[in-house]
DNA sequence: GTGGTTCTGGACCAGTCGGTACAGTCGAGG
DNA sequence: CCTCGACTGTACCGACTGGTCCAGAACCAC
């Protein structure tokens, strides 16, 4: 049904869109750029992607997706100190500081993820996954006395997955992650405070 | 040059193209539809914008960017009390809310704004404009001894920016203004945190 | 009303892009 | 070495879309 062979002209196909979405948007992107990035041709798309180009974007969706919680790792796993909160704070920022305009995330939330329902689940289960894991940090963090009891741990977890998305809209509109940075700091001053 | 009626029809142009942008996205509108909605055709439309549909979503562009500022008067040009913020605040949630997916801040700056250096400069201007509105409501609560003096506008500002277009993202991919209001009501308890 | 400019309608064009058809190659199992 | 399914290259098509052209209607100043 599928050989090596033909996984790896597949995954191929995949991270050729992926890359060149990344570089030059959604709309920019046709099918005979993926077919050449990837050295590939409609053809062998359009068997591994008997739906088009629909199947592939959402496939691309999915790829980006799991990147994304990827590049947090291990930090985002285990935020059980101020150290490691300030830890992956400064992964986030320095991976999208690096990557700029050609952000994953972003080409996903904003791009991407608005074409189909389909692509809308995907990124909606990433923003879910995400915000559990920093919810899940915030109650560690609790739990051992380091931030208030009478924070609302949902609702902080959400307020950061807003400013990080926040910042990375205007880092991809202004090429400047120095709003990433503003945004993220503050959420961590307020967990940080002692007393309200 | 532009006679009465003339600019009455141009602005049938971009008021057609900018609703049509905002509820079907800018990918899927061709200038055809613009046409239609404006009950004008592409001759109309090439006479009021000869260098064709760039022109046409740079018009766009600037009115929906007038149009975010103009919807938060008269509350953000007078930022002086906190209930004044919290008046603010409301506006601006319950507006979005109403708009859901068909938001002009969010097209703007996921769709249009990324089109063309242009558009980037609008949305630029925007997001100065709109973060100098804000930084100087925080001066003032500073000067009124509302806001600890402790607390940099600059960056506060900052990321009270970053927390709207998240929260404003991911309204966009998901319909629920919930992350919008976490991270605005979370900027704002870290502003009225006595001390720090 | 006359001349010039602005404005409008509709037919048309050229390029592009997603998608299809089909013939052929490769590779593993028997 | 034969066979059958997975895989690949090429040529092609239909639809759409941004943009052009041009003839004429409407409007304005004198």
């Amino acid at each position: 049904m599928l050989t090596a062979k033909g996984k790896a002209t597949r995954d191929r196909i995949v991270a050729a869109a992926a890359l060149e979405i990344r570089e030059r948007g959604i709309a920019a992107v046709t099918l005979d750029d993926v077919g050449r990035r990837s050295r590939t041709g409609k053809s062998q798309l359009f068997h591994y992607f008997p739906d088009g180009k629909e199947q592939l974007l959402l496939a691309v969706a999915e790829r980006e997706a799991e990147r994304v919680i990827e590049d947090q790792e291990p930090q985002l796993g285990q935020l059980t100190s101020w150290d490691a909160w300030q830890d992956w704070r400064d992964v986030l920022v320095e991976k999208y500081r690096r990557q700029g305009v050609h952000c994953p995330l972003g080409v996903l939330i904003t791009e991407i993820g608005r074409h189909t329902p389909a692509a809308q689940v995907v990124t909606g289960k990433l923003l879910t996954q995400w915000q559990q894991a920093l919810q899940a940090g915030i109650h560690q963090m609790q739990a051992a006395g380091e931030i208030r009891a009478d924070v609302d741990a949902n609702r902080a977890a959400g307020a950061l997955m807003a400013a990080i998305q926040g910042g990375v809209a205007i880092l991809m509109s202004s090429g400047s992650a120095q709003h990433l940075e503003y945004a993220l700091d503050l959420c961590l001053d307020y967990l940080r405070v002692k007393t309200s």
